[in-house]
DNA sequence: ACAATAACTCACCCGAAAGTGAGCAACAAA
DNA sequence: TTTGTTGCTCACTTTCGGGTGAGTTATTGT
């Protein structure tokens, strides 16, 4: 899902604290761009295809959805399955365990932050 | 802990479906950014001070290290005591329970991470 | 006299991410 | 015949965040 340690990001001292670190850097990293645990959320909830979630999300643009779409599709957290090849093509979505398994803590998340403000 | 609905972010039909997404959003990127919470688990790990912390990542520089801490105590993340006034100054930073709650949920994902790789 | 220390801040650069404009495929409806 | 649909990709510009270099403060150690 992302690239091993970058050089200089270890050392003796601090081997074992990085280990950790550095894993959830790179989750976050994985899940913090713009609009992406959104479109995992909305196709957990049922929405299924590109127009569907452009109408979900009036401000996202196509290029964007569609660069978040395959993202999560690489990253393992949604499927994709093309139900009509020939154009107009129809192609829906759907999460993956680990899709739903990550939306469970994006939902603590939002919890803490409700609790937080 | 950060900024309202953005212009044009909203619209009548995914008010309530925004109103999540928005938020959650918006924690992602007040958590994500590099080393932020790594920080933070080392300051609840018992590290206190801006040099030892330094210490503990020796290819973070002192700019961004700095302007972390003051983001996570912007954020109400850390609280931050001054032990000594004159210079040089002696300062001691320890977690809030808002940093503490977070990160549990920074644990579980990576407990997601090493479950899914 | 000079360097070191602790905890930063300011100004700047640069690469990556976000966003924008255009286009495309092939069929169906107006 | 033109328009619309569906699901994108490519190229470009702009914005933002990470990283670097230098400087500051006053006290203490050599």
């Amino acid at each position: 899902m992302s690239s091993p340690l970058k050089p200089g990001t270890s050392n003796a001292y601090n081997i074992t604290a990085l280990s950790l670190a550095c894993e959830v850097n790179d989750i976050l990293r994985d899940i913090g761009p713009r609009w992406k645990m959104q479109v995992l959320h909305n196709i957990a909830a049922g929405t299924k295809q590109f127009s569907s979630l452009k109408q979900a999300f009036p401000s996202l643009s196509d290029q964007i959805l569609g660069k978040r779409l395959s993202e999560l599709v690489d990253d393992g957290l949604i499927h994709k399955i093309v139900m009509q090849e020939k154009v107009p093509k129809r192609i829906h979505y759907f999460t993956s365990d680990k899709g739903l398994e990550l939306l469970k803590i994006i939902d603590e998340l939002h919890k803490w932050g409700l609790k937080w403000q």
